[in-house]
RNA sequence: GGGGUCGUAGGGUAGUGGAUAUCCUGUCAGGUUCCGGACCUGAUAACCUGGGUUCGAAUCCCGGCGACUCCGCCA
């Protein structure tokens, strides 16, 4: 419902500013702990009509015009305070924002903005994810969940690089080491996997039957396919396994041989050659490109492809199909992504949107999966919910099992989730297993709680037989956290039109929404008010749950009714 | 060597030109005759440094310092 006022302040503003006659470029609204809106645009008009800004705000409030609609008008007041425009929500907006919020969310079919493909995860098939690509699924799976309320049509790609050195090594090692049986898929893989590297080091042959099946796996040799497939598909099944207990779910999993053995890579090799600044270094190509120092190679001297080269296909594929890539890549890859995008330019391919991510270290050092040097996501997911159990025992003992094992669940990933998404991508984290599992701070519990405390106000009205019914009057909500409690569950569509790529913002405002709550909560009795005010807050209660459980929603969190 | 990102209370973190800089944690002091104390209130304490642009800079520009990271016919 904010969308709906800051439309009709700007409304509002343009026509007083054409009335004076000014010119503006933009009306410089924001929000403000001053006002419910506010506009700067006197700022800007003082230079130009040279004239102190407070003389200027007053002129405009002075040709504001506010009492016309006065039936469906949203703005209360609006005043000069000094060279700022302050506009305030009414009575109406309240009453407004609960009864939209009790009509439910509007269908997004209605709105549909575009296509979007968005990519992330992709790791590679050969281990468990760890929590350097968990950063990576959480950001991206809270990224689509924006898009996809935002009014998108989302398709979920991961890309899984099947091509690689480290997936033929792992289905070579598969040869000579067997997969533990009572293993998990992608754990089993890696054992092999890292078995494999060993031998290596050992012994050089090895690499050598590593070359030959990668060779044999790109020219479309159907054994070697197979063996491939099993590798691949084992591990793939393992980690979709963690992602799903993480509330995550791919549309499509892409394979990057199938844009070898399709002749795409080979499309966009001769186009290259007849498009690009080409230069041979004996056999292999190399390209040069627009503002980047070091040449992309694009073929190798014995004419296999490389990565960059596939990912430039794949590119393409799947911008012939939306309207918006976005890619969620870590830093890492921030050099390939810049060449990628030229790269794509030169093929007139739309340039994907990248949400690049800082790495996630350990206190002991950086992350390698080789080397075995890493925290298992599953890991992490096993022992985060054992000390929500902790914590759900010893606060509920009176519930049984069953019930604390489920919402010990929902409270360690919820708590996980949010911890991986609550910063913003471009910040180096370091991860703290201690820190992770102190729930106690005010994260994804924190709001989880305000939503259980809102059930239960709804649920012992239900006891007394107090009904939650539409007939209440709005204007009993007098109190200022009542009102700051409404006026926050307003925001929920703005925060989320203006938060597209910056996941982090959407974790703040629930916090924020979380701490209304509990601020009413405090102030305002409910079941012992009196009758016509325990209605009104009832279904303040009702919408605040709603708006809770949502929010939640799009963080990919979870809401128990009890906790 | 070249490029990138980041630098905000003791630790972590929000804020990308505008009003008294956000929140967590830490430390200290408080709060429940009332719907769940995983809650709430108060105190403490910060914009790396030097220039510049601007009426106005944590925010933009340039230099310095520091941290991290990328620069392979790997992916």
């Amino acid at each position: 419902m904010f969308l709906e006022f800051k439309e009709e302040v700007e409304q509002v503003l343009k026509e007083a500013l054409k009335k004076a006659s000014y010119e503006y470029k933009e009306l410089e609204l924001e929000e403000s702990e001053h006002a419910d809106i506010s506009s700067r645009v006197a700022f800007s008009l003082a230079r130009a009509y040279k004239k102190p800004p407070e003389i200027i705000a007053a002129d405009i409030v002075n040709h504001l015009n506010l009492e016309i609609p006065a039936e469906n008008t949203l703005i209360s007041d609006a005043v000069a305070a000094g060279p700022y425009i302050n506009v305030y929500v009414n009575d109406f907006f309240l009453h407004k924002t609960l009864q939209k919020i009790k009509e439910g969310i509007e269908p997004a079919a209605e709105k549909k903005k575009g296509k979007i493909i968005i990519e992330h995860t992709s790791a590679n098939p050969d281990g468990p994810l760890h929590i350097g690509h968990l950063r990576n699924a959480i950001i991206g799976d809270v990224l689509v969940r924006v898009l996809k309320r935002a009014g998108y049509d989302v398709e979920t790609h991961y890309y899984v690089n099947d091509m690689g050195r480290q997936i033929a090594v792992a289905v070579c090692g598969t040869e000579r080491i067997a997969f533990a049986a009572n293993k998990k898929a992608d754990h089993a893989v890696a054992d092999v996997y890292i078995a494999a590297n060993r031998l290596i080091e050992e012994n050089s042959d090895f690499l050598k039957d590593v070359e030959k099946l990668m060779r044999e796996y790109e020219a479309g040799d159907e054994a070697v396919m197979r063996k491939y497939e099993v590798v691949v598909k084992k591990c793939l099944s393992g980690i979709q396994a963690s992602l799903q207990r993480l509330n995550i779910q791919h549309d499509l999993f892409v394979w990057e041989s199938e844009f070898v053995r399709g002749g795409a890579v080979e499309e966009v090799m001769e186009e290259l050659k007849q498009k690009g600044n080409i230069k041979f270094d004996g056999s292999a190509l190399l390209l040069q490109l627009e503002g980047i120092e070091k040449e992309l190679v694009i073929q190798r001297t014995d004419g296999t492809s490389l990565y960059t080269t596939r990912d430039l296909a794949y590119h393409r594929w799947k911008s012939d199909r939306c309207d918006r890539v976005i890619d969620v890549f870590g830093k890492d890859h921030e050099l390939v992504s810049q060449q990628l995008s030229k790269a794509l330019e030169i093929l007139r391919v739309k340039v994907p949107e990248f949400v690049i991510f800082e790495f996630v270290s350990l206190p002991t050092g950086s992350l390698s999966t080789r080397a075995g040097r890493y925290i298992a996501a599953d890991e992490l997911m096993e022992k985060i919910e054992e000390r929500a159990y902790e914590e759900v025992d010893k606060r509920r003992g009176d519930l049984d099992e069953g019930k604390k094992l489920e919402i010990a669940k929902k409270v360690g990933i919820g708590a996980l989730r949010y911890d991986m998404v609550k910063v913003s991508p471009d910040k180096h984290i370091t991860f703290d297993f201690d820190d992770a599992l102190d729930i106690e701070k005010k994260g994804a519990p924190f709001i989880q709680y305000s939503h259980a405390r809102a059930c239960s106000i709804l649920m012992a009205a239900e006891e007394r037989g107090y009904v939650i019914a539409d007939d209440y009057d709005a204007s009993l909500l007098r109190e200022e956290s009542e009102k700051e409690l409404i006026k926050k569950l307003s925001k929920l569509g703005y925060v989320i039109s203006s938060s597209e790529l910056k996941p982090h913002l959407v974790a703040k405002y629930a916090r924020e929404l979380a701490e209304s709550f509990n601020l009413f909560y405090k102030d305002c009795p409910v079941l012992n008010a009196d009758a016509g005010l325990r209605k009104a807050r009832l279904a303040l209660v009702d919408c605040a749950k709603t708006v809770l459980s949502d929010v939640l929603d799009v963080l990919g969190v979870e809401s128990p009714e009890e906790m």
